[in-house]
DNA sequence: TTGTATGCGTTATCAA
DNA sequence: TTGATAACGCATACAA
């Protein structure tokens, strides 16, 4: 039987279909044994309810919207499958979207808040600067996944590592290996987000350690470019080779650590021996590569359950926006060393 | 304004609602200007229709169900990221789910048909060997990406390389190059998808080069585990290592081909110049790699948009179910080279 | 070319 | 504890 209503299990079960909707909605107000029966009887029948309608007369869908900016960045796809197992956990549906770069994160969510109408709003990715009146537009809970915008309004709600203390971490570290001359990969200079953050951390600590900070050490991301991927590590890596030197490198994501690998080897540098590379993430792949990468570890099941949890409390109305911060974990491996001494 | 209707904007225009719905769903019969000064207006007053509604009056989602049986292998994530454009484009909801490895996808799939009610399916992953009476029960036209069944029925749709050939392919490159024994590492016994295509056409190749087979060169994938990632790269090459000797290993993806490097590297094994490694997928990650690894490239961007229009195409009723193969492309990098000569 | 009225499958309100 | 019935917002058959 292909298309089973509740007026069908109604008639089946001899009640009224609102007795049908009170067995499957966990309502209060039902005899056990009909519940029992009715619950049954569906099983048999295989029916399963229309979302739509559902959906419909609720005026919200049983639902959560994921928004990812940038897909270069595989980092986000373990955060994604934790939203989504987390989604499934709740029995919830988990609608996602992937925004382009150049396209505006909350554009793309006030649409489909209407057009879904979700009962909450995950963004994950992009530097997320917005005018503080048209986050208020957005009528329903929302959590920033692993984004933190330098100026960050306080009342959003946010889980994420403190970008700038990991990266200053980071930095931290590799000072302490010997290095002077560190290079680092990061955002495009107009982004307000964890990329800034990750820049900031990074030159607090060479400040703290008597480092003069130099542009020239400096690359910035294309803007226009997929952020934190492969190619823009290895882009990035090319170009700074041409104008710098240096004896450490830092990307800010673990893919670009990798990109930055490769343009190393092209100009005949060997990692670590001549040139310390760093990344950060802590995915997979930095694991596995040889050399294994030097990163901070970002706990990813625990922000994507963290990113669940905070915005179905807020759906419930159990919990206020707030923010959470999760400590992440310096991975010291193989590709970052103390630097041979070369003159400049 | 937080909740149009589309009663709001027909009286907004002075017009009935189904002059209103014509309007926006390019109804042959309305007047030009009529319909011109309501998507006006609609734009105007930023209303955008309930979804739920549309869906429960048309009784199926303007909608496609994308199920991922598999995590490990990023190979899906850009399949997956393709699908999502093309939906976008067509203006169709992308339903995402994924399926654990002991859950059964037809299961799921004939679940979400009823709840969801899309349009189609695409299923992406997993080893696809349904009896024929249970896959009659899915009623909606549906797509099989990069999966093909060694005993496939010809009837389902499906898009994909031809992975025996491919598998043929790369093995004869191996021993073109000098290579005799070669280590596979490949999918659980068990399976009769792609990766038992991929396995016979590794064996063919062997048999058509009087290269005797040999069971003690082929490690299987545990069926429990996360399939085609680093980490069963890894532990596959390092029991392999234990047991028997090789010139060069086969990873059946490009992410265990990754992790195979490791395993070589920590049992003192150089690549390529001891052992070649070659992947298969043509992940960015093995183009990045060092050495960058040899492998077969799917043309995952054609095989996202096949999949889709070829989806889209029978939604309309426009095409039949049938199968579309692409070519895969040897690309010959740093990771294989010809054996070194030594002894057994 | 347009408007009115009906029904899609649910949930919620109300009266029984 | 139940059942009839009215919405929910839209698309469409039908009448105008």
């Amino acid at each position: 039987m292909g298309n089973m209503t509740i007026k069908d299990i109604a008639k089946k079960c001899g009640v009224g279909v609102s007795t049908v909707s009170r067995a499957m909605n966990n309502h209060p107000d039902i005899n056990p044994e009909t519940k029992e029966k009715i619950l049954q009887t569906i099983a048999e029948s295989n029916y399963v309810p229309n979302n739509s309608a559902r959906n419909l007369k609720r005026t919200d869908a049983k639902a959560i919207a994921v928004l990812v900016k940038g897909i270069g960045n595989t980092f986000f796809n373990d955060l994604v499958s934790g939203l989504e197992r987390e989604c499934q956990r709740m029995n919830y549906s988990c609608i996602l979207q992937h925004v382009e770069e150049q396209e505006d994160e909350l554009d793309i969510a006030l649409h489909i808040t209407k057009e879904k109408k979700p009962r909450g709003l995950v963004f994950l990715g992009g530097s997320f600067s917005h005018p503080r009146e048209k986050m208020e537009q957005l009528e329903i809970p929302y959590v920033l996944s692993t984004i933190r915008a330098a100026d960050m309004e306080e009342k959003y709600a946010a889980v994420s590592v403190d970008d700038f203390k990991e990266s200053y971490k980071m930095t931290e570290y590799l000072i302490n290996l010997g290095h002077e001359r560190i290079a680092i990969l990061t955002a495009p200079k107009e982004d307000k987000s964890i990329g800034k953050l990750r820049l900031l951390g990074y030159r607090k600590a060479l400040q703290d350690y008597g480092i003069p900070y130099s542009e020239e050490l400096v690359s910035y991301m294309n803007a226009e470019e997929d952020r934190y991927s492969f190619r823009s590590g290895y882009k990035l890596t090319k170009q700074l080779l041409q104008d710098t030197e240096f004896t450490a490198l830092y990307a800010t994501s673990d893919t670009m650590a990798i990109g930055a690998c490769r343009a190393l080897k092209e100009a005949g540098i060997s990692v670590p021996a001549q040139c310390s590379v760093a990344g950060f993430d802590g995915m997979d792949t930095g694991e596995f590569y040889i050399p294994s990468i030097t990163t901070i570890r970002q706990p990813v099941e625990k922000i994507a359950k963290a990113t669940a949890d905070l915005l179905f409390d807020m759906i419930k109305g159990k919990e206020k926006p707030h923010q959470l911060v999760f400590e992440g974990e310096l991975l010291k491996r193989e590709s970052t060393v103390p630097p041979v001494k070369r003159k400049f």
